[in-house]
DNA sequence: AATTAGACCGACTAATCAGTCATATGTAGT
DNA sequence: ACTACATATGACTGATTAGTCGGTCTAATT
């Protein structure tokens, strides 16, 4: 893996994050990378293209890390918690990441067959299908129960960005994960 | 108020939420809306007054809505409900104004100072406040309980959207509102 | 030494698009 | 009949932008 191609990646992120992805050219992303024009689409066919790899490497890195933090022998509510958590945590420290994501996923780039398709959806999915047999969570649709839960978490995260104090504050963090828990418990 | 100010407005909604904005010449909304590429900037002087003229068009829309649906003697969980409700129903048969609404929420156009000023918020961020006071709702900003049930909302409407088998199911439209309401009750 | 292939450059182009402008018509007040 | 303003047109323009292209450089292979 190329290193313009990771630059290419970075700038594009800061870029898009700062403008959205209509008012970024690949001219300016090229020249915040240091690297020519014509690089960009030796790497990437079309913007379209950069867009849709840059969504996967966020999702892979997501997910990732949401598996180092998680632990076998958890209760299923710690599991959740610490997935929850996770997200949170990680949506903050990659602010650019997860200002692209809302974008992302708004914009008719986006389609939830694209969304369904990765590991990080499906073993969530997974987890709300075994929390709804134990009759732990309300009886409705797995991929519901994940959507709410992710939409949750944009919410808090975007809170918690404009409330800078509260993002170290884990007594608020945990009022807010019982808000998501108490939406999908039992 | 001009018909073809509206008619641009419903032209521009359908193109919007079909291609997005940033795919959607003026000439074209124009075009769509049988009159001049000219008689658009005499309405709207820039392309962004027109996606901000959209905006505050839907929520004053849906505002007159859902105040025709509340009525004074309701507990506040009747309100609540009735106000939920509303929401869904109403994004439900505004496709478009959902859509458009969507995207421009999660668009560089948008910001919160935007939406902080609608008559639509502050109503319900006043609710919010009651019930807060009245240790009925989780001790948190009332403009957080506000974002929380509106991402709840968007959320099942986009799950009702394709599932349209469920949307006249009162029973299950029941099950979705006691969600949001364990959510943000105390 | 010759060949090849991929990385890399940046000037260029073809197309697109937001917004302008000269012009014209309707219409309401004086 | 005159004035003034709102409504309307559509050809036009200046700026922007995704993507191309002809060509250079480097390093590995033959």
């Amino acid at each position: 893996m190329s290193d313009k191609r990771t630059m290419l990646i970075d700038s594009a992120k800061k870029l898009f994050s700062e403008n959205g992805f209509y008012a970024t050219p690949t001219a300016k992303i090229a020249k915040e990378a240091g690297v020519s024009n014509g690089i960009l689409f030796h790497y990437f066919p079309t913007k379209t293209e950069l867009i849709h790899a840059m969504y996967y490497d966020i999702k892979d890195r997501i997910f990732k890390y949401s598996m180092s933090q998680i632990y076998k022998e958890a209760t299923l509510k710690e599991s959740i918690y610490t997935l929850w958590l996770a997200a949170v945590e990680w949506n903050l420290e990659n602010s650019e990441d997860f200002d692209f994501m809302l974008q992302f996923e708004n914009s008719p780039y986006f389609s939830t067959e694209i969304e369904k398709k990765h590991e990080y959806v499906q073993m969530i999915i997974e987890l709300a299908e075994q929390g709804r047999q134990q009759s732990v969570f309300k009886d409705i649709d797995p991929l519901l129960l994940f959507q709410i839960m992710s939409c949750l978490v944009e919410t808090n995260v975007k809170f918690l960005k404009k409330n800078t104090s509260l993002q170290n504050d884990v007594e608020f963090k945990n009022r807010l994960f019982e808000i998501a828990w108490d939406a999908i418990r039992k």
